[in-house]
DNA sequence: TGTGTTTTGTATCGGTCGGTATGAAATGAA
DNA sequence: TTCATTTCATACCGACCGATACAAAACACA
């Protein structure tokens, strides 16, 4: 029976943070993919040896998942967050303005990390890319079911389905993505938002 | 002085049909990507061996243009067909609606093979990747100009931006490819496709 | 039947991949 | 100081990567 992920006050202290090291490794795979990064690039971003990196996050797949749950519980914590505006409208204003802010900021690499790491694979990257995949569909179903909230307090019409439009908001999402990866600028993203914003129907 | 690229009555014969294998390197290229894809995938699936593909197409690399070349003048070519509608309206809806229809169609892989098998790169590809990018910019464009002529003509609004609008119907084409790759039926994505169609500005 | 030419199959190249064995170094406890 | 424990750094593993060397095989031509 091991202790794991609990610190020991025994034995030599490790000499990084996993925190910032997780946020360094989010850093790379963001920046090229799943496959594209190896481990050679990730220790040395991370500033770690690889038994290091073994001991503190398992391996390169659940090191990845890792990063995963911290992409979504932070760069795009904004998502969850804009469910709780208070009518449709406000939710997709923010969604689609975030989005547009998060893809065009210069700090980040370009793009949505869970479509720009790990769309493409070969068959060794059945788990990874499953993984990623439920969670858009996971993320699309949230919205849409706020949809459907939106529609039973009235600031949503019932003419169009929440499905529908929750999936027509996460195209332009995911359209703001690959804009960004083809080299659009803020300005430009920023508009893109505004121009499929004044376009979304039965919002108001 | 070699005439390469010219079939040459003597010597030994090809065993294969240099077309029919460039259609199945495709189709690897396009479930898996082009890192996701190794040589060994290559071979096995047009069936022939390692010398015979390097003799023939050069590189993975080279491969991989050619590749792009014969998806550009074949599956999609109906983006630039698209472009002969005599309205601005007509082509936004066969864009939109020959999209949806190619990336359900379960005769191919799913989703769009510019944006499945190129997003993501390592160091590695940044020649394959560059490529790739520069067609996708280059159809939004040629979209636009299209768009820019339909105001010239008068069955666009001149109140909305050619540029606007181009970049607008490549990002729905493009969400519409994550869909695929997502998991959308043939009929979420042509139900996508109108929902996106109707919501789409200035087309009278 | 040779001879030159091109493709074929096999076997292999150096390099890199993800993942580890091993022992030294650094701590708290005894 | 000594020991148990944990992390550190180095060096290495087999497997696979993209790419080739080499010679046998299959053709046209003489």
């Amino acid at each position: 029976m091991k202790k794991d992920s609990q610190f020991s006050s025994v034995g030599r202290p490790r000499a990084f943070d996993p925190d910032t090291a997780l946020e360094k490794a989010m850093q790379v795979f963001w920046r090229q993919g799943y496959e594209g990064t190896s481990l050679s690039d990730l220790t040395e971003a991370m500033g770690i040896n690889r038994p290091s990196l073994y001991a503190a996050f398992g391996n390169k797949e659940e090191l990845f998942l890792k990063v995963l749950d911290r992409y979504g519980s932070g760069p795009v914590a904004y998502v969850m967050c804009a469910l709780d505006e208070p009518t449709a409208r406000q939710v997709v204003e923010k969604l689609l303005r975030e989005s547009a802010a998060l893809m065009g900021d210069p700090e980040h690499p370009r793009g949505c990390m869970a479509v720009q790491g790990i769309l493409c694979g070969g068959q060794g990257t059945g788990y990874v890319l499953e993984h990623a995949r439920s969670r858009r569909v996971a993320m699309q179903r949230k919205i849409q079911e706020r949809f459907e909230r939106a529609q039973a307090e009235g600031d949503l019409s019932a003419a169009v389905g929440a499905a529908d439009l929750a999936r027509h908001v996460v195209m332009i999402i995911n359209g703001l993505s690959i804009q960004a990866s083809n080299g659009a600028s803020a300005e430009e993203l920023k508009a893109a938002a505004e121009f499929a914003l004044r376009s979304v129907p039965g919002l108001d």
